[in-house]
DNA sequence: ACAAGGTTCAAACGTTCGTTTAAATCATTC
DNA sequence: GAATGATTTAAACGAACGTTTGAACCTTGT
């Protein structure tokens, strides 16, 4: 019943079109073609639009906060037990790598990673507010880390990098397809360990300059 | 004529509900509503809503991007008279600095940006299509000048750099009002010189690690 | 004063939207 | 196998959308 085949149609056309279009540009007719199911299938389901949304981006991102939260918390017992503040590089890498990892888990997860880098980037629009309620505890609990193994700084100015880094982040996992600004030569398809890398590369020292 | 009270109007109010709701989620009569004009005004004036959207982000944009080209250029002859390349730093600040100055213009310019973050959002939205055509020539000399500056990074490294940098700058210019994860005694609200150097320390970092 | 052209206006156009309805169909249980 | 509840279906709902229309309204030149 909660994973009837029609639900999960609609949840996997949805998370494409959400992605690709947007919310508002797409609508429950395309939706449900796409699945195959009727169109009164969302409403009797879910409930509605914005129902479906939530549903969309919780089916993945609960179990991706549980993983992130989880790496975090046992780098946090480890600096307890040993009294060596984790590094500012695998407190990112908790938060990071589980997130580029959904690329290895077929074009779906690819869909879901290009929905939430757009819902980052609509502060106040629909998204935003399902997203938010479910990041708040995880980043807080970010945040605290960093200030902690980044003794050197303000708390201003960690949390000014903290949110550059998530700017980097959500623009990379919402570009995965080609640019028109690509220059010759370079391909923007890398496997993950290597963008993970490139990422913390980048990251880790803007993160740290200064400190 | 060019500059009619009634364009004027329906520029500013269009640009501050794009800006704020996005393309999709706002409607011309929202947006001849606010501007206190007639609805068929927009459609006389510039023939339709995607034309006004590319009216909007033109207005602004081929100015700054003047700005920009004209403090890149400045840079690169410095350069070749004195036979030093300019800095990481001075490169990025050359792009950066008159965007994020918008600021400094009142609310109407913050709307600007906010837009812009928002198009760099949505790599397959109208708006993308009309940004990255007005882009692409200023994006491609940037990309040329900082793979000089930094010869030891491969050309792969510097546009994945690169494409870091503009997301954390995109995320920075859409994310102007106050977040939900915003902790205690942190202000968001910083004065533009400062922003600029904390956002040049992180990317001039970024860029240069390792290399 | 009048004609002409640019501009504004209220009203309506056809379409598409999210949602609802009530009948039809399916699956399950007694 | 009839009854019950869950699911699917086609059709329609009212509302809102972008756009068009043609008359009214200004402004300007003669």
């Amino acid at each position: 019943m909660s994973s009837s085949p029609t639900k999960r149609k609609i949840l996997d056309a949805a998370e494409h079109l959400f992605a690709r279009d947007g919310y508002h540009a797409t609508s429950l007719r395309c939706i449900t073609a796409r699945a195959g199911v009727n169109l009164a299938a969302v409403n009797y389901h879910f409930g509605g639009k914005e129902a479906l949304l939530e549903a969309v981006i919780l089916r993945r991102l609960t179990p991706l906060n549980a993983t992130r939260q989880g790496l975090l918390d046992r780098l946090l017992e480890e600096a307890e037990r040993s009294g060596v503040q984790p590094s500012c590089r695998e407190i990112l890498r908790a938060f990071v790598e589980p997130t580029l990892r959904l690329r290895e888990k077929g074009a779906e997860a690819e869909d879901f990673l290009a929905l939430v880098g757009r819902t980052l980037a609509e502060p106040r629009g629909v998204a935003m507010t399902i997203f938010m309620r479910h990041m708040a505890p995880l980043m807080q609990c970010l945040f605290v880390a960093l200030t902690r193994s980044l003794p050197n700084l303000s708390e201003q100015d960690v949390f000014w990098r903290l949110h550059l880094t998530v700017g980097s982040l959500s623009h990379i996992m919402r570009c995965h397809e080609r640019y028109a600004m690509v220059p010759e030569n370079v391909s923007i398809a890398a496997p993950v360990s290597e963008l993970v890398d490139v990422f913390l590369d980048f990251a880790t020292a803007g993160m740290e300059v200064n400190a």
